[in-house]
DNA sequence: CTAATCTGGTTTCGTTACGCAACCTTATTC
DNA sequence: GAATAAGGTTGCGTAACGAAACCAGATTAG
């Protein structure tokens, strides 16, 4: 049968899943971060097949993660762009990196380093926070009843 | 042919996928997170098929997110529990969720509001932050070279 | 003006993975 | 000693993936 899929499950891990948790789909979100917008560059920078790229932006677009626009007057020419949504990614990409970077050894040792554009310093490390901003762990956190 | 794979990428976002970037992984650490540990309990909740959390466990505990422990003395009884590794995609984790809650409006509206232990006040959003603790977005950042 | 090229696809087709159900093996319980 | 439970494995049908071929409209080259 069909791959399982979770559009109506009450867990908002699952929903998100459903919408960026394939192998490709938040690659290609994160290369959209980085600025990729055509069809073409996202296909030569994944080397991902042509109908597979096709098939996860149209995704995307549908779940309005990305939005497709017409450059070039005249039909022909697209652009795929990040909404407000698709930018609201940007923790989890970035969290996912930090993880990578950390737990997964690089073959070439260099861990893109992430700066602030205004201090030029690095980026913290991603953390879950209090009410008060101290980070917290999976122990330190209840679902109240 | 065969799914593609990422192990030998340079890139971390694509190694952190090649591990936990797959429909089924990622919800079995959220399960872990809040607790189950068995395999029985696993296949209830998630309700996956059981060769395929087999495989999935497997999987985790290869690449060191889970590991086995034979509980029971003298097998036929085991946990998988959560490595440090692997809580340490609490971030990742609860980003997702939080991303999830925002922008798929769930079906009952319930979004599963995590609390911090010590002062019982909900926890914050997951931000990525400049070195000094401010909140960054994606246009806030660069890769110095 | 025509041919070549680029862009963004769709189609075809073989391979792989998913998902269900059935079966199996080793404890444990009755 | 039979029944049940845990943790898997096996078979099989279907759906998704991936490469390459094909296509159509717009642009560029000659």
């Amino acid at each position: 049968m069909a791959r399982k899929r979770f559009d109506d499950s009450n867990c908002s891990v699952a929903r998100a899943l459903n919408e960026v948790g394939d192998w490709w789909s938040l690659l290609i979100v994160l290369h959209a971060m980085h600025g990729t917008r055509r069809f073409v560059d996202f296909q030569h920078e994944l080397g991902i097949a042509k109908n597979i790229l096709c098939n996860r932006l149209g995704r995307l677009v549908e779940h309005q993660v990305l939005h497709k626009v017409d450059v070039g007057e005249h039909g022909s020419r697209f652009e795929y762009r990040l909404t407000e949504k698709g930018r609201d990614l940007f923790p989890v990409v970035i969290a996912l990196r930090q993880w990578g970077d950390k737990w997964s050894p690089a073959p070439e040792p260099s861990p893109l380093d992430l700066r602030d554009r205004a201090s030029g310093r690095p980026i913290q490390p991603v953390q879950v926070r209090d009410a008060e901003g101290n980070p917290v762990t999976i122990r330190d956190v209840f679902v109240p009843e």
